[in-house]
DNA sequence: AAGGCCCTTCTTTTT
DNA sequence: GAAGGGCCTT
């Protein structure tokens, strides 16, 4: 029986893999190209954990970027297992902090119902506390300060380690000051602080750190190049008595900077951990070799990375297409039109398609050409549904039964509907609620409670006095119904006393569409009935974009090429490849960010498993206007032999087809790297490419990884069957094509 | 207090 | 081209 299980567990891996799933190596850093099976590796190696090692599941903590890859880990164990690991810690960096904390609400600050506040509800709190210092909004713009503090906890600094160099600092230190008492008021913690106070409790409790810390025996993290400081000092903390840690990352798919990601935490972690081990994932098992070639070119012009060899034994593929389109519009039709074609030619299915852009606007024209040829898509996003007005009105009134003293929901339902308390009136029941210490909540539910015998009740005008204690009487009902009835029926109580559907039914289709979202907010509620209201805020609190991914439709899903990191697909699109899009324009001054643009087009060129089409417009309104662009200087990398050259012009001159003269798509494709310092073109001189088979006198067969010319030597990188890795020059080696 | 209108402003990526 | 803020009228 023991002896079975390994074959099971262990078959087809390579040797890398099976070296990853199984060492013994306390602390482990896996470099994963690509495609080169690092889920695969992160799932079996729990299993073998558990099977083998004798690791029970409560003593395992793993560690994802999104929930959806969560959920989906924790399938693939429990298959490889036959068996339910509810006691594993599995999920992402917040809501496995979420957990934490919640545990320990005893050592903090917060009561256990506390809430977490999204960027929307830090946004309102950073204004009330640039407000209450008088500080002025439009030189010290909130979101501009949220950023700063965002930093500063990333980072894990308390207001009083932040700096205070200059004017700026000084104000962003005293509204970070102010904003974080506020949350605590609120009885809220922000995104950052799930992290940054989940550091301080175990830093701070010894005891604490040392209980969680004995429990996980074994830490495991994907996409470990993009965690930040505040996460590396977590995983440090709660692996610091077994200090069992096994890493996974790809340096090149870095590309949450601007979070405070730091891919330089690898460094940290060999160097925090001089024994660790290092392995390195270079087969894909993903993309066909055109595929690689393409995001090598790309990815090899970042400076300073460990260069890693990409290469898979599936042979070349089809050429990478380029179109050009005359303007946005015209791109979009072309990825729908292209679409439908492969779709009705039955080379493709609509599920296999994925259309890459970089920012979320550009899926509106995409959006509205597969809304006119009446075809089904599926979008990627969150916002979509969680930051519609309606929607969050309505977690608004659960999060506030849940937890009166969340004033930023209290302010935004207080009036919504209409209910004649308008903006004195809630300022006198904010400064009756200051002056008393209490939440504004509390004083709602005292005067719903007292009525005119409430110690408030003076402190407030005559109307709007009444106005509150009506609110307040709603309030607490819900609030007393909270234990008593169910998630959905209390959703129900809750529309119904505030008339709700008359509110936002206003006959139009949007009305229906805003009373249709509701009611979806509704069915997730009745979903959540047995887990309780806790689970169900948090849960919708810390969803990410990949986690609304509607899983079985039959369609094209459309996603930014952040939300398309760790995903896969047979065919696909990335869109806006135009200068100031892709790259970014609010990249171009600074070089560290500009390698990241260029990650970003690596992970989404890397995405494809069969076909890649890259696609830019000439023309393409920015702000309204249309204005012309200039196509994005990553495609002048992308050695020309590699891509196939389309514009709309020909396009319509020779309709349709696909019967293009090589010559004029050379002439193009040379268009791409004009002005640039292009490297000779070494096509020419070269003899070898990546996947030919080939021979070597001593070493014998082996296949070409790449190819390039260094100081007019070709300069081959060879894997052979005997010896490996070889890196060789075609003029010494004696190298024979099979 | 509420609703409407026009003004600016400014647009990255997201747990 | 959308969203929020300020200002106006009712």
């Amino acid at each position: 029986m023991v002896q079975s299980l390994p074959m099971t567990l262990l078959a087809n891996l390579n040797p890398q893999q099976y070296e990853a799933v199984t060492t013994q190596s306390k602390q482990t850093l896996v470099l994963a190209g690509p495609g080169s099976g690092k889920t695969r590796v992160l799932t079996q190696r729990i299993a073998y954990l558990v099977q083998e090692m004798g690791v029970a599941p409560y003593q395992i903590l793993a560690v994802t970027f999104t929930n959806k890859a969560a959920r989906e880990m924790r399938a693939r164990v429990e298959n490889l297992l036959s068996q339910q690991l509810q006691d594993i810690w599995l999920g992402t960096f917040h809501s496995i902090c979420a957990r934490l904390l919640r545990r320990e609400t005893n050592a903090l600050p917060y009561r256990p119902n506390f809430v977490i506040f999204d960027e929307g509800d830090q946004e309102t709190l950073i204004k009330r506390a640039i407000r209450e210092l008088n500080i002025d909004e439009k030189t010290f713009r909130p979101a501009g300060v949220l950023a700063s503090i965002s930093n500063a906890k990333n980072d894990l600094k308390l207001p009083q380690d932040y700096p205070s160099q200059s004017y700026r600092d000084e104000v962003v230190k005293r509204v970070y000051e102010r904003y974080q008492s506020l949350l605590v008021d609120n009885n809220a913690l922000d995104f950052d602080d799930l992290l940054f106070v989940a550091v301080r409790l175990l830093r701070e409790n010894p005891d604490i750190c040392r209980r969680y810390a004995s429990r996980f025996a074994q830490v495991l993290v994907d996409e470990f190049q993009d965690t930040n400081l505040a996460q590396y000092e977590l995983l440090k903390l709660i692996s610091s008595y077994h200090k069992s840690i096994f890493v996974v990352g790809d340096e090149d798919q870095s590309i949450y900077r601007w979070r405070g990601a730091d891919y330089r935490n690898v460094l940290r972690f060999e160097k925090d951990y001089p024994d660790c081990q290092k392995i390195l994932l270079e087969q894909n098992y993903r993309s066909p070799q055109n595929v690689l070639d393409t995001a090598r070119a790309v990815i090899n012009r970042n400076p300073n990375r460990t260069p890693k060899l990409l290469f898979t034994d599936r042979g070349n593929g089809d050429t990478i297409t380029l179109f050009e389109a005359v303007d946005d519009t015209s791109e979009a039709a072309y990825v729908v039109d292209t679409i439908q074609q492969l779709v009705m030619s039955k080379s493709a299915k609509p599920s296999d398609f994925a259309i890459m852009y970089r920012t979320n606007a550009q899926s509106r024209l995409l959006e509205e050409a597969f809304l006119r040829e009446g075809m089904a898509y599926r979008l990627v996003g969150a916002q979509r549904f969680y930051g519609r007005r309606e929607v969050k009105d309505c977690i608004a009134y659960l999060r506030l039964v849940h937890n009166p003293d969340d004033e930023v929901s209290l302010s935004r339902i207080i009036n919504v509907p209409t209910r004649g308390i308008g903006e004195k009136t809630v300022l006198s029941l904010i400064l009756a609620a200051r002056s008393a210490h209490i939440s504004p909540g509390q004083v709602l539910i005292d005067l719903g409670q007292n009525g005119d015998s409430s110690r408030f009740w003076s402190a407030l005008s005559g109307r709007g006095a009444m106005l509150l204690a009506d609110f307040g009487v709603l309030l607490g009902n819900w609030i007393e119904q909270k234990d008593k009835i169910s998630l959905p029926a209390l959703f129900d109580q809750i529309l119904e006393d505030v008339v709700y559907q008359e509110y936002i039914e206003d006959n139009s289709d949007e009305g229906e569409d805003r009373w249709g979202n509701v009611q979806e907010l509704r069915k997730l509620a009745f979903e959540y009935q047995d887990r309780g209201m806790t689970e169900f805020l948090e849960n919708l609190a810390l969803v990410s974009d990949q986690d609304t991914l509607p899983e079985a439709a039959d369609a094209p899903t459309l996603l930014t090429l952040h939300a398309a990191k760790g995903l896969e697909f047979s065919q696909v699109f990335i869109i806006g490849l135009d200068e100031g899009i892709l790259p970014h324009s609010r990249s171009k001054d600074d070089p560290e960010q500009m390698m990241e643009e260029r990650r970003l087009f690596y992970v989404g060129i890397t995405r494809a498993k069969d076909r890649l089409y890259l696609v830019r417009a000439e023309r393409r309104s920015q702000y309204g206007a249309y204005e012309f662009s200039e196509p994005s200087q990553f495609l002048a990398d992308i050695p020309a032999t590699l891509l196939k050259v389309k514009s709309s012009s020909s396009s319509t001159r020779r309709r349709s087809s696909s019967s293009y003269d090589f010559s004029e798509q050379i002439s193009s494709a040379t268009r791409w790297a004009p002005s640039k310092p292009v490297t000779p073109t070494p096509e020419i001189q070269q003899r070898f490419r990546a996947a030919m088979r080939v021979k070597h006198p001593t070493w014998g067969e082996g296949m070409v990884l790449d190819s390039r010319m260094i100081d007019g030597e070709e300069t081959l990188d060879v894997f052979f069957e005997s010896v490996g890795f070889k890196r060789l020059m075609a003029s010494i080696a004696n190298l024979e094509i099979l």
